[in-house]
DNA sequence: CGGAGCTTTGATCTTCCTCAAAAACTGTGG
DNA sequence: CCACAGTTTTTGAGGAAGATCAAAGCTCCG
């Protein structure tokens, strides 16, 4: 039960490679995601000290990441691929409570244990502090702190739309907007609007619009029978409307 | 439309008072609830700061208190009384997405604007602060700012537990659980765990377990005839057995 | 090329919603 | 203290969205 990624040797881990090129003994400086993870906000004595912390490591599909009430030993940062993270029932009902992708981080409302379970959706790489060893530099440093409540805020915005579709919208109007909310997400990080990258299964999309697995897959069919959407290979969805596509997801 | 409470004139302000007994001029000192709230971290010359930012109001049962979309001009902290947060869609469908009693903090996800509505359920008192006032002395104060992520990660953990139960929970569950969830809170603040207060209304709580009035009235009817429940006179309701309770909670 | 795992589609069923009306409460004024 | 009007809660009947059960197509790899 215990035997997660974060317990093993890392796949990937930059640090024997260095005393090289700069990139090498400062991969944080150079990284490429840097300017969407919390680590933005450090300057380059900060990020070397973050450096002396972290281990780079890099998973596969699937493979589980944490598990809920287990001791939180690490933090992730997420630096590629994506993360699904979720609560399950004793019968084996789960909810998938969010997903993460390349600079959002993996840890915010953490207590002693664990409070949810995550595990990659594709091949994923992370970076992973031991908590003690993040909590310190954060409680050191005004500006990271502020990062990790300005995050913490964000998450809990999108917790609380979240709970109104869950609550109150139909199936419809739940895949519209999670299609939406990846088509927005893409462009904040300027990428396409549209043929959106959906990596994850139907059975993932309903354990995170509250739905079965069969309808999601009939709601995506109605989508594209009445030209809301055109799937395309490779997991990337064409959204025709977008106008359309957010009036349907708000109940309009 | 912005008719709101914060926009007028306090019913109560401890100020025109002070200058007469410590608990005048320092109510916050004196307060029945700061050992609830996020202030129970400041000292007392910390507290006079916090103080010279404060107003207290009284607001009647179903008075706005915050909306959507408007500036966020203000920030609260419960003293009394119940609250609920909410958000809308276009069409009048509403999901409550938390309750705040004495001691809870309003305002935590916060930008510019608003992002969800509040309103009281009963009559409460409330501090209430300029968002710049309090947003300066948080980035001025390491253990503020320390609480403020606290609260967001507990809000964060809860918002998750909800959306387990929006998603995945039967009315059943749902109900045995805000029942639970009610219970503890009860506990933590050293109530009795029994007897519980529940001042909302039967929309309210539909509206927040993603169900209807008449779904929660024949759910709490059947957990009545079977001897789960048994509703007392003032809006108290007596968990008959809190262990059969959780295990229905949980899906068990 | 073959097979395991997804995805889609179909048929049927269940839970919860909707609409409607009666019953119980709440507060107010006489 | 009681009567009454408005609101909230409860109960009932019927309906619909989405779940469940089952099976056939697809995909993607080895």
């Amino acid at each position: 039960m215990s035997a997660n990624v974060a317990d093993k040797t890392p796949v990937f881990d930059a640090s024997p490679n260095a005393g090289e090129s700069l990139a090498r003994r400062h991969p944080c400086a150079s990284c490429s995601v840097r300017d969407l993870s919390f680590c933005h906000c450090l300057d380059t004595e900060e990020l070397d000290e973050l450096e002396s912390i972290v281990t780079h490591l890099e998973v596969p599909a699937r493979a589980p990441i944490i598990d809920e009430s287990e001791p939180a030993e690490f933090l992730f940062n997420v630096t590629g691929g994506a993360i699904k993270l979720y609560k399950l029932l004793a019968d084996g009902r789960r909810q998938i409570t969010g997903f993460l992708f390349a600079g959002d981080f993996l840890g915010i409302a953490m207590k002693e244990n664990y409070v949810y379970s995550a595990e990659a959706v594709n091949k994923a790489t992370l970076c992973r502090f031991r908590r003690g060893d993040l909590e310190n530099m954060v409680d050191n440093n005004a500006k990271l702190s502020k990062e990790m409540l300005s995050m913490a805020s964000n998450e809990l915005e999108m917790a609380q739309e979240q709970m109104l579709l869950l609550g109150r919208k139909t199936a419809k109007e739940k895949l519209c907007s999670f299609l939406m909310t990846l088509s927005k997400r893409a462009q904040r990080r300027g990428e396409a609007s549209s043929p959106i990258f959906v990596p994850m299964s139907r059975a993932d999309i309903g354990d995170y619009l509250g739905l079965t697995t069969e309808t999601v897959s009939r709601t995506f069919t109605n989508l594209k029978r009445d030209g809301v959407i055109r799937l395309q290979e490779g997991s990337m969805i064409h959204l025709n409307d977008m106008e359309e596509l957010d009036d349907f997801a708000e109940g309009n």
